[in-house]
DNA sequence: CGCTCACTACGACGATCGTCGTACAATCGC
DNA sequence: GCGATTGTACGACGATCGTCGTAGTGAGCG
């Protein structure tokens, strides 16, 4: 009973990203563990990602990222697909995810290309 | 009754740097406009930053971004002189300060020299 | 159909956060 | 000395956070 069962997950549009809460999101090492490896896989299932914390725990999370804007979900079959926002991060706030990740993860190159 | 009365202030070495403690001091927009303030003038007592709370609050704050390694603080009389530890800052996590402090304020120039 | 799989929603819990007020300490000028 | 100024320390408060468990939804497969 739904429109097309894969769009009434909401995100916040690009001009709505608010830089507190981006940051907020990022600063919990869980998600931020979350979001550099959606930045080194193209994109994944929750599940994919191993976390030490319980499924509920794992969806907040998603849910927080999700909210401030970091990542984009997107429903496929019985589980989601999660990408980070690059493009629209980049938009508002010019650099912060490589910065963030660099400093997160020194190995990784800063710019990939 | 102290050693020299102005260096009892601990703050944490270059090396304990926690990317999400200072990812969390920068998170709140307090915060985030003292550290915009620090940016512009070179270093200033915690008065002389304008803040719509009162002053404990006000010590609170600058004891957070203290304690994450974001502001340097040193006794000075009878007031408190902080700056910014952009050294410290930008070896442990290159380029972040100045882009967070961009967007947050996209006026001001990424890199002033 | 019924079962499993992937995930969400809701409520609970202790911990931390941002705020405040009061009380205190140290320095400066009189 | 006294008082004013600048800031800290401590305790309190409500709000939010991160975590969990349980229950539920919806797609896929036998």
């Amino acid at each position: 009973m739904s429109a097309h069962a894969s769009e009434q997950i909401s995100h916040p549009s690009r001009a709505e990203l608010e830089l507190g809460a981006v940051l907020h999101a990022l600063s919990d090492p869980l998600r931020l563990k979350i979001v550099a490896e959606l930045a080194s896989c193209e994109s994944s299932t929750c599940g994919s990602i191993k976390l030490p914390v319980t499924k509920s725990t794992c969806t907040h999370h998603f849910k927080v990222l999700r909210e401030a804007g970091v990542i984009y979900q997107r429903q496929r079959g019985t589980s989601r697909l999660n990408s980070l926002r690059r493009d629209d991060l980049e938009a508002r706030f010019p650099g912060l995810l490589d910065t963030v990740l660099h400093a997160a993860h020194p190995r990784r190159k800063l710019q990939p290309a």
